[in-house]
DNA sequence: AAAAACTAAACAAACGTTTGATTAATTCAA
DNA sequence: TTGAATTAATCAAACGTTTGTTTAGTTTTT
C-alpha cells in the first residue's frame, strides 16, 4: 500500500496549498491529509518553504515546453505547430489545476525566491520557444509581422486560468448543472481549445 | 494631513495584501504601513477578516459594469458598445492592480463566504450585462450566433491579468527598459486594449 | 464632563520546528 | 542464518515565536 511516503506528502501539501493558500495551509492540515505524523514534514522536507520549492521543482519540469522537436518537424505546418502548444498547454492546465492555481497565486506575491527564478525560467522558456515557432511562420509569409509575443501568451495562459476559476459558473451559464468533474474537464477542454486556435488565428494572421 | 485615518488603513492593507497576500499580510505590517497603533485596525474594522471585506465591498461598488446607460445609447453601434466595456475594465484593472491581484488570489481560495459571494454577484452581473450587449449586436446581424459568454469574459479577464502579471517581462521582452511606473502604464493600457479589441472581433464574429 | 480616539501591554491560541524516545529496517561479521 | 550494531523512520510532546485580538488606561475632541 504504501508506495512513497514523501510523494504522498507531497501531493496532499498540493492539494492543499491550491485549496487554502501557502500560509493557510497549516503543516498539521497537510500532516493531517497525508495521514501522516507533524514531524514527517520537517523530517523529509527541512521545511514548510522546502516543501514548496520541491512542489515546485517537481511540477516545473513537467511544464517546460518541449518545442525542440516540433520546430524540427517538416510534417507539420507552422500553424499546426502553434495548435500542437495549445493543445498541450490547456491539457496540462486542466490536468494539473491545482498547480496552476497554486503558480498563480506565487505570481502575485512572488514570496519565494527560489520559485521566482523558475516561474522566470519557465516564462522565458515559453517566450523564446513560442516565438521560434512565430518566426518560422512569418518566414514563410503566412503570418503577419509585429506579433507581440508576451501579449499572445498572457492570452493562452490567461484564458485557461480563469475558466479553470470559473468552471463551476461555466456549467451553470450554460445550463449543464449534473456534470461530473470528467465531463466538466473534457467539455473545458474542447470549449478552450476550440476558442484559443479560433483566436490565434487573429492574433498571427493567419487566413485572414 | 489626516483626511480620513479609516481609510489610509484601508490602502495600506490594500497595498500588503497584494504584495504578500491576506494570512501573510500582519496586522503589525499593515499597522506599521499605515503609521498607526495597532489595536486600530480591530477599533476601526473589528477584525483582519472584517477589513478586507470592506475592502472588497468599496472595491467592487466602483468595479460593477455600467452597462445600463451603454444598452439604451442610440449613437453608438454594437461593436462599440463591446469596445467602450473593453476599455473600461483594462482602464480599471491597471488602475487598481493591487486589487485585482487581491481578487485574483481569493478567487482561487475562496476562503471568506462573504467575498465569496459577492464576486460571484459581480461575474454574474458582468455575464448577464455582457450578454445583452452581445444579444442586440445578434438581433442586428452584426455578430455571430452561438457567442460562448463565460469564455469571452475569460479571455478579457485572463489576458488583463497575465499582462499585469507580466509586466516587468513585457518591459524587458521588447526592450523598453527605462520605462516609468506611468509610462508602463499607459502602453500597457493601449497595448491590451487594441489586442483585445481585435480578438473580440473574431470572437463575435464582428467583419469578417 | 461625556464621548471618541488612541496607546502600550498583555492575552490565549496557533504557528513551524525541534527534541528525545521508540520502533522498524538494514547492515554485516561470525 | 543468526544476532548484535547501525541507520532510518516514526511518534508524542514540548519549544519559542508570532499571530489576531483585548484590555485597561490615557489623551484628545466635542
Amino acid at each position: 500500500m504504501e508506495k512513497d511516503k514523501k510523494q504522498h506528502i507531497l501531493e496532499a501539501a498540493e492539494d492543499l496549498f491550491a485549496r487554502k493558500g501557502f500560509e493557510a495551509a497549516t503543516v498539521r492540515d497537510i500532516a493531517d491529509a497525508a495521514n501522516v505524523n507533524l514531524a514527517m514534514i520537517s523530517y523529509y522536507f527541512g521545511s514548510k518553504e522546502k516543501l514548496m520549492e520541491d512542489l515546485f521543482h517537481q511540477r516545473m519540469d513537467t511544464m517546460k515546453m518541449k518545442v525542440e522537436l516540433l520546430l524540427k518537424d517538416k510534417a507539420l505546418t507552422p500553424f499546426e505547430k502553434i495548435e500542437s502548444v495549445l493543445e498541450g498547454y490547456v491539457k496540462k492546465v486542466i490536468e494539473k489545476q491545482s498547480f496552476y492555481k497554486i503558480l498563480l497565486c506565487e505570481q502575485v506575491t512572488k514570496k519565494s525566491p527560489v520559485i521566482v527564478r523558475l516561474v522566470r525560467e519557465l516564462k522565458i522558456n515559453y517566450a523564446d520557444l513560442f516565438s521560434e515557432l512565430v518566426k518560422e511562420g512569418q518566414r514563410k509569409k503566412l503570418f503577419k509581422k509585429n506579433i507581440d509575443i508576451v501579449m499572445a501568451l498572457s492570452t493562452m495562459t490567461g484564458t485557461v486560468t480563469q475558466m479553470v476559476i470559473n468552471k463551476e459558473y461555466y456549467a451553470d451559464f450554460n445550463q449543464q448543472k449534473d456534470l461530473s468533474e470528467t465531463e466538466l474537464s473534457a467539455l473545458l477542454y474542447k470549449n478552450i481549445l476550440a476558442h484559443l486556435k479560433s483566436i490565434f488565428k487573429t492574433i498571427l494572421g493567419y487566413e485572414l
